[in-house]
DNA sequence: CAGGATCCCTACGGATACTG
DNA sequence: CAGTATCCGTAGGGATCCTG
């Protein structure tokens, strides 16, 4: 009788700023944190929270390097992988809504 | 390099409260105002925003009866059905993620 | 460099009361 | 009945400063 609770947390959490971003941008290979800033203009307050986010619903992986200075990296899982191709159906259903009028 | 700026639009609005329900309760059928808020628990003043919105965008219609007491009725148009089909996309594939672990 | 802490402003949404 | 108007609390997110 509606979307399951599961499916609609994951819409919300796509919704929020940067989010689609920065599973499309990590679409192939990973990337540091500062360079994600820098692509999507987030905030890093904005890009940590994002990221934190995506990583707790299995979404991206986040590697650190022990090294000075620090090196984070992030990456799409399968999961993530699986997620991105439905943000790229969304893109294909809303250019079909076109022609339906 | 990302999403489109209108699915971005459609995802924004399907995250807020309500939305996906709306569509979803009207799969079949059309419903007055009152139902709606009644079946789907939201205050009138976050559906009838909903409705303007999802309205707006053209996934339901609006039919406003001349009588009294006013009775207004809300329907899918195709491109809100062709959307509902998205979200159900949506809950198959947060099942599927199930497995990919 | 990768964030956490703080401050602050805006958007979202419930409760209530009111009107055509 | 179908909303709108108002009040108000909470969440989202930018800017800035700080630290391991």
């Amino acid at each position: 009788m509606g979307l399951s609770k599961g499916a609609r947390k994951v819409l919300k959490v796509l919704a929020r700023r940067g989010a689609s971003e920065v599973l499309w941008a990590r679409g192939r290979g990973s990337a540091r944190f500062s360079d994600l800033g820098a692509v999507l203009r987030l905030s890093p307050r904005t890009l940590a929270e994002r990221l934190r986010e995506l990583h707790l619903m299995g979404f991206v992986d986040r590697r650190a390097y022990a090294e000075v200075p620090p090196r984070v990296e992030y990456s799409l899982t399968p999961r993530g992988k699986r997620v991105l191709e439905f943000l790229m159906e969304l893109d294909r259903v809303v250019e079909t809504l076109e022609e339906v009028r």
